[in-house]
RNA sequence: GGAGGGGUACCAAAGCGGUCAAAUGGGGCGGGCUGUAAACCCGUUGACUUCGGUCUUCGAAAGUUCGAAUCUUUCCCCCUCCA
């Protein structure tokens, strides 16, 4: 992390700004203003529905990243409690309820990469974990109805994008999820009595959410609460930032290994690498400017951008580690060490392993039929060539050096190693 | 609670007794072209198979039939209007 100036607390809001990460803001002046003065608290609230989150919440961990920098103090909700509603935000349907248990393991899990990406080592801006479990867990229906709820009024909540969407798609909505903004804004309350959290930070899908709980508080205790909305990543292809349709780009290493992630960002559309070097690098602003017009190869800026922004996760090692096996890769068609290994027995090999079956069994392919499919379309390569016989036999002199390269399509290798 | 409409593969949507593993579009995957990009073009898109076929799938269950995604009954779910 960058070691300049830590004292200019309200360059904060202006790197924010530069990096496009800024969409909406109840009050950038006067946020400004107080930031200038003293360091604040802010909080950002993540969903605990699977155990890891994915690069569409990874905008919002660089926005806690950036408050550290500037001497601010970052509060990681983890939603325990919140999970068990849902946030109907954005979605057509109800997601399913999450057993209690689960809940509890996924936020196990994805604390884990905050350790990583925020900075634990100064005791002002070390960040704080809260689970709004403790709290909304021990609500007490009528009192809350009565103390909350009156606060809110029905007309105002279905005018809210979350309800309203919902409606407009002829998709229910349960009650349950449509209590998904009080608690919310119950959470910014809670935080801001207990922690003296001001602001809360959110996607740009989190403003009506958000803003409710500015204004609860300031009905509340009658005093002001600021909120600030990131963009909605979108993505040159019109996609969201984050799910594939093969799955999420995982944060956490176990669901995502290093290289697949340095993989990710060096397949980035052109036209998204500059924005997403502002987003996701440490690379200053001004900096990125120079490189895009610099460099005219657009190939070496997004091994840039897959270096630092590997590097801000996963650390440096493994970065380069990534990096170094994409090359070997892709440039010089070897063996990259690190790609991912799949270890098989001499005896097995001496004898011949049919192709299809190792394919399916080592989850290269879902099923043999689709493995199948791959080779009648060429898509399956052994040590580079092609292979045309779906009955084929890996066989012992198939290695070399004990070792064997399968590749699917052009981007996804594996290593066989005879063990 | 009453009336009507509807639930089909990853999504949207056709099919409304056999020729249906199910049109078409999108998405995905693979190939070509390139730059590990985009766009474009081509192929492919349930599983298993001794490649002859076999098994499972059209909300769920039961039934009619030689034969059901298609007809009947019950149940579940969703939508619209009314109360």
């Amino acid at each position: 992390m960058d070691t300049k100036n830590y004292s200019m607390k309200n360059e904060f809001l202006n790197e924010m700004e530069n990096r496009g990460y800024l969409s909406q803001c109840t009050d950038i002046d006067k946020l400004k203003e107080i930031c200038k003065k003293k360091p604040i608290s802010g909080y950002i609230g993540f969903d605990c529905t699977a155990r890891s989150l994915h690069v569409g919440s990874l905008l919002q961990i660089m926005i806690l990243r950036l408050m550290q920098k500037y001497g601010h103090r970052p509060i990681v909700l983890l939603g325990g409690g919140t999970t068990m509603i849902g946030d109907p935000s954005g979605k057509d349907s109800t997601r399913k309820i999450l057993k209690q248990d689960e809940i509890k393991r996924n936020i196990k899990s994805i604390k884990k990469v905050f350790t990583r990406i925020l900075d634990n080592s100064k005791k002002e801006t070390k960040p704080i974990f809260v689970d709004n479990a403790k709290w909304l867990t021990k609500l007490n229906f009528i009192k809350f109805l009565r103390d909350i709820g009156s606060h809110f009024t029905i007309n105002k909540m279905l005018a809210f994008d979350s309800v309203k969407l919902r409606l407009e798609r002829e998709q229910s909505l349960s009650y349950m999820e449509f209590n998904y903004m009080i608690l919310q804004a119950y959470d910014f309350y809670q935080l801001f009595k207990t922690k003296n959290c001001i602001l809360q930070i959110g996607g740009s899908d989190q403003w009506g959410n958000i803003v409710n709980g500015v204004e609860l508080i300031r009905r509340m205790l009658k005093k002001e609460s600021f909120g600030l909305t990131s963009p909605l990543i979108t993505l040159a292809s019109g996609a969201k930032m984050g799910k594939t349709e093969k799955g999420a780009i995982w944060l956490n290493e176990d669901l995502y290994s290093p290289y697949d992630y340095w993989q990710f960002w060096r397949n980035t559309d052109d036209r998204d690498v500059k924005k997403f070097l502002n987003f996701f690098t440490d690379i200053k602003s001004n900096e990125i400017n120079k490189l895009c017009e610099d460099e005219k190869n657009i190939n070496n800026l997004k091994i840039i951008l897959a270096n630092e922004a590997t590097k801000i996760l996963h650390g440096d090692l493994s970065a380069k580690k990534a990096a170094k096996t994409a090359k070997e890769t892709f440039e010089g068609k070897g063996l990259g060490e690190n790609l991912p290994t799949i270890r098989v027995k001499l005896s097995d090999v001496r004898k011949g392993l049919s192709l299809l079956d190792f394919l399916s069994i080592n989850k290269i392919m879902s099923s043999k039929s689709e493995a199948k499919r791959a080779i009648i379309n060429n898509g399956l390569k052994i040590n580079n060539l092609v292979v045309t016989d779906e009955k084929k036999l890996i066989q012992y002199n198939d290695f070399k050096e004990k070792n064997l390269k399968i590749s699917f399509g052009k981007k996804k290798h594996y290593l066989v190693k005879i063990i």
